[in-house]
DNA sequence: TAAAAATACTCCATAGGTATTTTAT
DNA sequence: ATAAAATACCTATGGAGTATTTTTA
């Protein structure tokens, strides 16, 4: 295949003007280099396109034909360099957030963020861990958890929250101020899937209790969560402020006195590249707001 | 612009295995050759198409919408090369007649020929000296008319035949059994436009006569040329057998005694060059049949 | 004769190749 | 250790140029 875009924009400019001279001119060519061109054109597709009409050139049946389809082909990828700039465009405008954490708190906190800057597109992902898909997108701000704080050049702490026990209120614990987490040992557990955040952390405080859980069930929506509770199909660690919706109608919510459990939620963004511009005020606005919305969704007071 | 259909057409097959190394070998060209050839098609395009994914490769959403629009430039493209191929496949069974002469007789006697031979097609064309349109479309065959006979080797002379002058029947020559053409130089003359065949003959003869025809209306059909007459706009002149059409009610048709009028139909074809199957065909078939059908047409016998 | 297209040649940008390195399983 | 993609570097084809010739109004 030897016919090129170039020859067939050439082509199409030449048989809108019917002439050689005037194309070549009107495309910034010489003329005997777009003669040349054609004529490979012409041998290439085994057919004339132009036939001289004494000084000048006309179209043949074949240039006719030739001439439709290429004004589609040119249309066609003009259509597809706008849409690629304009995807772009779109992109410089959206911020891409990948969450370890606080999925069911997050809705909430990014529609009270797009009130202030309603241009700002969001682009969520949550398929963590999938094997195979080493998530490739670039990822300007993710939210993840950990037992400890995280305090470096392109991480900050956001929250401190306790870790506690959801029970259906039917359970013999669910009256009690507190509960040791050793008493659980051979409860079933309801959690997250095994690599999620907090999984990894819960499942790092029932080892220092001691035993590894029974996981009855995995999920990965607090709501769900609930409803298995409350059908009293096991128990399950909820954070208190970012898992708030599991406590409700017959489910019990009761902390844990040892061990000590609780867990930081903390922002990362890109190392060394530096944000664009929306994803940088979402940045600052999740460092100074995240805390207080996160503790009033909970129905918590704003801290210090 | 460096946008290449043939790379347009690698990222496809590319985007289609979103394997490089398969892609290459699918092309016939080098995995590295390759690479590289998408390379240069992103940055021309100024977006990533492909992303890593471990060890290969996946679409971005950029590439998911190239190739969108490149599927259909290709569908397109090939289209184009298939409407191409067909048009010049049917080139190939048509045969192109340009008429000088005996334009009215000549649909009945193709209709007769295709009636031997259906799969062939025809192109009649009729526009002549248009000034500005050299026509330059390539012609088979050639029908034309002058005084004298012409024999070489790339024409043929098929029929000489009377030229007769057309009247209303009210003229006062009509009853005659023939007229000498000065009788005729203060007439109105219907005719054919300046440099027709006929006209160009018919103009001769007037000048034998000793006078230049007073053409009062032109006009190139037979049959608008007997409403004519029968309106009593004017006199033509009527070739015996190929303008037999223009005799009948209220037209009366009178040879000329002196000068002696006549001329004769000929058929050339292109020299040099050899001619299509089909045009050979039809060639020999109007040097074997033509004289005959237009004798036919007119009412008179076979000669000879 | 002059305007247009075609031809002849020269040059260089780029598609394509081979060899090698980097990346990730 | 191996499969895949990326990089480096070299080669050669074809698109573009200038100069010239051919065609035709």
């Amino acid at each position: 295949m030897k016919l090129t875009l170039l020859a067939l924009s050439y082509f199409q400019k030449t048989a809108e003007l019917q002439h050689l001279t005037k194309a070549a001119e009107a495309l910034h060519i010489s003329q005997p280099s777009l003669s040349h061109t054609i004529k490979v054109l012409e041998t290439e597709l085994g057919v004339p396109l132009f036939s001289r009409s004494g000084r000048n050139i006309v179209l043949t049946r074949y240039g006719e034909i030739l001439l439709r389809h290429t004004n589609r082909i040119m249309q066609e990828l003009n259509g597809a360099q706008k849409e690629l700039a304009d995807t772009k465009e779109a992109q410089k405008l959206t911020v891409t957030i990948s969450l370890f954490a606080a999925s069911m708190i997050i809705p909430a906190f990014l529609t009270r963020f797009r009130q202030e800057h309603p241009d700002i597109r969001f682009e969520i992902l949550q398929q963590h861990n999938k094997p195979g898909q080493t998530n490739q997108t670039h990822v300007d701000l993710s939210l993840s958890s950990s037992i400890n704080p995280i305090e470096n050049d392109h991480s900050v702490t956001l929250l401190k929250e306790d870790i506690m026990l959801a029970m259906p209120d039917t359970d013999p614990h669910a009256k009690r101020p507190s509960v040791n987490l050793d008493e659980f040992e051979k409860a079933g557990f309801i959690s997250l899937e095994a690599g999620a955040s907090l999984r990894t952390i819960t499942d790092f405080y029932c080892r220092m209790a001691g035993f590894v859980p029974h996981v009855v069930l995995e999920s990965d929506s607090p709501t769900t969560v609930r409803e298995f509770i409350r059908a009293g199909l096991g128990v399950s660690f909820a954070p208190r402020i970012t898992w708030h919706g599991v406590g409700g109608d017959h489910v019990a919510l009761v902390p844990i006195a040892s061990p000590n459990c609780q867990r930081y939620i903390s922002l990362s963004w890109k190392k060394g590249e530096k944000l664009s511009p929306p994803a940088e005020l979402l940045k600052n606005y999740i460092k100074e707001n995240f805390a207080d919305f996160a503790r009033e969704y909970a129905g918590l007071p704003p801290k210090r």
